[in-house]
DNA sequence: ATGGTGGGTAGCCCA
């Protein structure tokens, strides 16, 4: 059995003491970060090392973005697709040897994509579609079991949201948005393994904005998070969760952990 | 209708 979790952390450096807390009441065997916001030299690899998370693949950038994976489980990075093709540090592949032998997790942190939901006014839009579709053009080729977790920033079902009506023209959740990844899911029909286990119209977030108050009362959030795979890996996986209670730990992320056990 | 908060890094960008 082998347990993996996605995370987007919003500074990995800052918030080491969330992530330990996290890597020692749920120990998952492998962890996929998105947003660490540093270059890899500066990436808190001893802290990972004293918990046991001795592999890492590290796609840093210095400020903004970048994703890393560690793991309790050896493991060999084998790709960093730019699907952006504008240098951000934005995925990265590894396969893992061992327990899961042959299994491939992809880590991607899909652009948010600005504020207007228009490429015309919106550079930012156009680049999160154009992301969508070279992602789209790179699945048709996948032939082997794969999970692809991360921050996809977008959220497509209507209870995946607080509100559906409300959002529709709010980048995340425009039928523009979700008919693209749509598009991305039939490529190699990835399996959304949340909704798997935590089925729609049962509601299911995984981000809740800094901007508004009390998230716990008002609850306004989106499930922006996801951990999809290949059919025969997706029929393989047993539990999922969705630890919300990290939202509410001192300096949390705006993201909250998903984790996904798989009978391997 | 608007601005609200947070992180990183150096005078704003990004979410």
């Amino acid at each position: 059995m082998i347990k993996i979790a996605t995370w987007n952390i919003n500074s990995v450096r800052l918030r080491m003491p969330i992530v330990e807390r996290f890597l020692k009441e749920h120990a998952p065997d492998v962890l996929s970060l998105q947003e660490i916001k540093t270059v890899e030299e500066l990436f808190p690899y001893e802290a990972f090392n004293k918990l046991g998370y001795t592999h890492h693949a590290v796609h840093g950038q210095k400020g903004y973005h970048g994703v890393a994976t560690v793991s309790r489980i050896p493991l060999k990075e084998i790709s960093r697709h730019d699907w952006q093709d504008n240098g951000e540090a934005r995925h990265v592949g590894v396969e893992l040897l061992g327990p899961g032998q042959g299994m491939v997790l992809e880590n991607v942190y899909i652009p948010a994509g600005g504020d207007i939901p228009d490429r015309e006014e919106n550079v930012k839009f156009g680049q999160k579609l154009d992301f969508l579709e070279r992602m789209t053009r790179w699945a048709d080729k996948v032939d082997r079991p794969t999970m692809i977790v991360g921050d996809f920033n977008i959220a497509p079902l209507e209870s995946d949201v607080w509100g559906h009506k409300q959002l529709l023209k709010v980048v995340s959740h425009t039928p523009l948005e979700v008919e693209t990844l749509k598009r991305f899911q039939d490529a190699h029909g990835w399996v959304d393994v949340g909704r798997e286990h935590i089925r729609d119209p049962q509601r299911y977030f995984s981000w809740w904005s800094y901007r508004s108050k009390d998230w716990r009362v008002n609850d306004r959030g989106r499930r922006l998070d996801h951990m999809w795979a290949s059919p025969e890996l997706a029929a393989r996986t047993v539990s999922h969760q969705v630890h919300e209670d990290c939202r509410g730990w001192e300096k949390p992320s705006d993201h909250v952990p998903l984790v996904t056990e798989i009978d391997l």
